[in-house]
DNA sequence: GCAAAAGTGTTTTCCGTACACCCATGT
DNA sequence: ACATGGGTGTACGGAAAACACTTTTGC
């Protein structure tokens, strides 16, 4: 009886907001049968290092948000697998900021697609997504993400944006959702002005990372 | 250039509540220094299937819950890696029903242990059972985990019990607690009454599957 | 009778929802 | 001027929190 081999993935679905198109990005790459970026466990980094870096072979952004998502573990998950070997998958998930991100196309194909029109993928990668889009909107709701993948000052409209593309158009009333914001007290207002097309212009508010503390894992925050 | 090597561990960090101590415990094995249990994983098993091995390896228990917590993945977080071997850690969660648990003392010493008095662990054992034990408060809040491990038939008192446990006393009033989780109508009284010791006897009430539905992955259910 | 536990009801406050409405800009 | 998006205010229903009170048992 010889020792089982064990092979290890660390996948990434990572996620983007596209508020001139309205839509929820996954990026995927390779032709054929596309996938979710992902490499072999093989170098001495972390786990979380080890997802950076797939991100980072895929695209270039500095403004993101990276956690674990889960760990998928067959057997019969992967076609590698033999009786001597077994593969797993640390699967991570991540948003990262749309304008700024840069697609790095070199080796592989990569390209964004809507979340409602995802093709079908090698393996498991379906799965992965959805259970990765399913984090990312509970997520949205006790977390502040949203603030690490907008500018940093941003309107209230594009933050509100933000939210109706990820959990859809009827989550709250935009004036509700304003409010209540508000008065949670972790937004400031800069007091500069900005004009989007028509309209009065917006004010630019900013995250107070330190008034957002008190909410530090409270459920509920956002909604 | 040689292939690296890769070590994974299922460990599960098995929790319970004690009513008649009125504790919360967590299960820990070995004596010197004590660690979770957990298992090197090498059979044709899925991990969810590894990790309950893992904890029928050391109790003897029908009515729990289990689930998936974290993947811990060094480098450096176990004394057993070298330059070509790396250990991660697929940490499974359980809560199981304290009154009917067996524990298997063979072939390694096991015992419960009061969350509060934790003792120092192997390795990074403590902050997986942290860990744990966030994940655990979390899901009682929307889960309905508890009557995984309540008898079939249980009154509201004991409910109550099991969350004061592990929320605290202050986590809400019991009338409130009480009114609120019979409006929802997912508990049906069967009509028979129970004596403990002193008081009232208390309606044995049952917990209805199918009307918990539409509140399966709804936030804050239960508070 | 009294303590103990179960169960009911009430009051007050606060919050989410659904609106209506005003404001400041581009065209 | 009017469409567009930003921003404010209000009225209502319902839920959470605090707590008083009744019921049924053991001792």
């Amino acid at each position: 009886m010889t020792a089982l081999q064990i092979t290890v993935d660390v996948v990434t679905v990572i996620f983007s907001v596209d508020p001139e198109a309205n839509r929820l990005l996954v990026l995927v790459c390779g032709g054929e049968l596309p996938r979710l970026p992902g490499l072999v466990l093989a170098e001495e980094l972390s786990l979380a290092e080890q997802a950076y870096q797939v991100l980072a072979t895929k695209v270039q952004v500095e403004h993101l948000y990276l956690e674990q998502l889960y760990t998928f573990g067959g057997p019969g998950r992967d076609e590698r697998e033999t009786s001597q070997r077994r593969c797993l998958c640390v699967a991570y998930f991540a948003l990262v900021q749309y304008q700024e991100t840069v697609l790095l196309l070199e080796p592989q194909p990569v390209q964004w697609v809507p979340v409602p029109q995802l093709p079908v993928l090698w393996g498991d990668h379906a799965q992965i997504v959805q259970y990765g889009y399913q984090r990312l909107r509970n997520k949205l709701e006790y977390s502040p993400i949203a603030f690490q993948v907008l500018p940093e000052l941003f309107t209230l409209g594009e933050l509100y944006q933000l939210y109706t593309i990820i959990l859809g158009e009827d989550f709250s009333d935009y004036s509700n959702f304003r409010s209540r914001l508000l008065k949670l007290g972790f937004l400031r207002d800069t007091g500069q002005k900005v004009c989007r097309g028509a309209g009065r212009p917006a004010s630019l508010y900013r995250f107070d990372q330190h008034a957002f503390l008190p909410y530090q894992d409270k459920p509920m925050v956002f909604i």
